[in-house]
RNA sequence: GGGGUCGUAGUGUAGCCUGGUUUAACACGCCUGCCUGUCACGCAGGAGAUCGCGAGUUCAAAUCUCGUCGACCCCGCCA
């Protein structure tokens, strides 16, 4: 780039009086300095005007050789994100010339000197919100995508979300305390990142997971009131809402059980609601136990922005001619439906979709019956069905003429799991969910199973993880009947979206190592694993419990993104790499040399 | 690990299904010049792509086939 230096000019003596976005009416005649970049450059000969940005707005700066020849001559070479510094005049804009899209509109700024304070080469994409430009090439230019409008706005709200969910927990009387980020390893739960440890060799920290144990040491340590804003890393397989690092708000607290932490949490979110919109939510949350959530809505995060609840219409079939379902109900598997209410002309085209989009969960076939005129009905499986069997359906559905049934019958979780699904893909095509009005419709799901059993391993597995405590009435079951024990672990969820989950924990040393043991934890492993844990429950623990939120998601649905790339300033890909720095990257042998590390591959 | 969508000048797309009248089109951006009230400024001219990469089929491939790489969405996985 030949002439930088001539062009380039020092900042020197020069003072920013401004920020672009804030000129107005009022400041007319006021002699200002702005610095910013070069959004956009109309020269007409003559007048050239300029629109500056800064991290604040633009505004529009005007240049007529009548009121500078020599800052006229200089902005006739600048072009799209110079970074330069003005000084001028505020003054109205020519009657008629105002610009009504532009917070700044009415003004613009007569300058008198200019100061190119830096050159830009022509950028691979436009620093504005109109085009798509695809995530390759964002990720890779990662600064000049952050400088478009809309990610400045997801920053700057995520920047706010923390700032003000800081503001409420510090006048609560919690207390921001930190976790280590070189950890240990614990078993269950997602894949860790590994760390080798140089200064002692063959060993290796893990990155955490969560800071789920050491808040709980913070409550035996007697600080009662814990939070944190703080990095967790899952070395599991990316999705739009899930990356291998990400922040969560995490809490503590003790002597409390499940009320107080949903009272906290609900006013929390009044609070940030208020701030941040100015809209008020209504307290308090409703509550749903995991097992209505699950046989309604065929999931632990039901969306209850609209209906389309799943309906049990295994009975109906108890005597059902056809095979499939003769065999299902055999098998103990369920039969259930969802009722589609908008009068679609259901094409072929669309069925066989519907029929590709329930495979892929599991579902071996979509059934569907749709009422018609009178007794009139159409359906994929209507010369198995008695009439006796039609009004049964009818009734249970309350289904009225153009309404179709939509039917899986399968093992229970696959029921679930795809009619669940099938309700959020309907609604979605059908636009059940009214996306011009804002609705936050929050939800606890509460009294989730304390275990489950994982058929591979053939072994019981913790649901939150192991330090749930059980309800109060159900710890007689540990010996009994583990799969009926239920849980005092919460989820709080957010239109359809698990945006935080906790659960009171056990303090007490005798419980936690009876569910150690059902987890198929001996004594010695967890010993060797929880030993502190197990030590520190001796000595005097308090009840506590807390919850933990996933920011990124929070930040996410408040900016009304589709990704929490979208909200995050430097995101990986889906195979968890850099496309700005290239990480993940191979290291000198030196390095691996340092770790005692050599490489098998 | 599996399924799907996508990859064409700097950017976003069209062309691909049905191979050859395509010298690969359009818009934005970029370069040069003109223009004193624009704000998606306007006008005139110009540069810029061996169509992600590799093989195959064919007289002929951006176009068909296979492989591979990358991005994204989903399943598995994520207590």
């Amino acid at each position: 780039m030949k002439n930088t230096k001539e062009i380039i000019e020092s900042i020197s003596s020069w003072k920013r009086t401004n920020s672009c976005g804030e000129l107005r009416k009022k400041d007319i005649g006021k002699e200002v300095v702005l610095m910013g970049w070069v959004q956009s450059r109309r020269d007409h000969g003559g007048l050239i005007f300029v629109d500056l940005r800064d991290c604040n707005g633009l505004t529009q700066i005007v240049f007529d050789p009548e009121e500078s020849t020599e800052a006229h001559q200089k902005v006739r070479k600048i072009k799209n994100e110079y970074v330069i510094a003005i000084k001028g005049i505020v003054v109205p804009r020519l009657p008629g010339s105002e610009n009504p899209n532009m917070p700044t509109g009415d003004i613009e700024v007569r300058v008198k000197q200019i100061k190119i304070l830096n050159i830009s080469e022509a950028l691979p994409f436009n620093i504005d919100d109109k085009l798509e430009i695809s995530d390759n090439l964002r990720l890779k230019y990662r600064y000049l995508d952050l400088r478009r409008p809309k990610m400045q706005r997801n920053i700057k709200l995520r920047h706010q979300i923390c700032m003000e969910i800081r503001n409420y927990l510090n006048n609560k009387g919690f207390l921001d305390i930190e976790t280590p980020f070189l950890t240990k390893s614990t078993p269950e739960g997602a894949r860790d990142y590994i760390v080798p440890s140089r200064v002692n060799p063959g060993k290796f920290y893990a990155l955490p997971q969560s800071p789920q144990l050491f808040k709980q040491l913070l409550m035996i340590a007697g600080f009662e009131k814990y939070y944190q804003i703080v990095r967790c890393f899952r070395d599991e397989d990316l999705r739009a809402d899930r990356a291998p690092e990400f922040t969560q708000l995490d809490m503590e607290m003790s002597f409390i059980d499940r009320e107080e932490v949903f009272s906290l949490i609900e006013e929390m979110f009044v609070y940030l609601f208020k701030k941040l919109f100015d809209v008020e939510i209504a307290t308090p949350f409703l509550k749903m136990d995991y097992q209505e959530a699950i046989s309604k809505y065929g999931t632990d995060k039901p969306d209850l922005r609209f209906g389309m609840e799943i309906i049990d219409l295994t009975k109906v079939f108890n005597k059902s001619s056809f095979k499939v379902f003769q065999e299902v109900l055999s098998n103990q598997g369920k039969i259930c439906a969802i009722k589609v209410e908008e009068d679609n002309q259901f094409s072929r085209k669309k069925l066989d979709d519907l029929q590709l989009f329930i495979s892929s969960f599991g579902a071996k076939g979509l059934s569907f019956i749709k009422f018609k005129e009178g007794k009139d009905f159409q359906s994929s499986i209507a010369k198995f069905l008695s009439s006796e069997e039609i009004e049964k359906i009818r009734r249970e559905t309350k289904a009225q003429q153009g309404n179709i049934i939509l039917i899986i019958a399968d093992k229970k979780e696959i029921v679930y799991e795809t009619l669940g699904n099938l309700r959020l893909k309907l609604a979605n095509d059908l636009n059940l969910i009214k996306k011009e009005k804002e609705e936050y419709n929050f939800l606890w799901v509460t009294n989730f199973p304390l275990l489950m059993y994982n058929q591979e391993e053939k072994r019981f597995e913790a649901v939150h993880h192991p330090f749930t405590a059980p309800l109060d009435e159900d710890i007689k079951l540990l010996d009994s009947d583990p799969l009926k024990i239920r849980s005092k672990a919460y989820d709080l969820v957010l239109n359809g979206n698990e945006i935080g989950g906790g659960s009171i924990r056990i303090h007490n040393n005798d419980i936690q190592k009876k569910v150690f043991k059902l987890l198929g934890i001996d004594d010695k492993k967890a010993e060797q694993k929880f030993g502190f844990l197990l030590q520190a429950l001796k000595y005097g623990a308090p009840p506590h419990g807390g919850i933990a939120f996933g920011l990124d998601r929070l930040a996410m649905i408040l900016a009304g993104a589709r990704s929490i790339r979208e909200v995050i300033a430097f995101p990986k890909t889906q195979k968890a790499t850099c496309l700005l720095t290239d990480a993940p990257s191979e290291v000198d042998l030196k390095q691996l040399k340092e770790l005692h590390i050599k490489l098998d591959l």
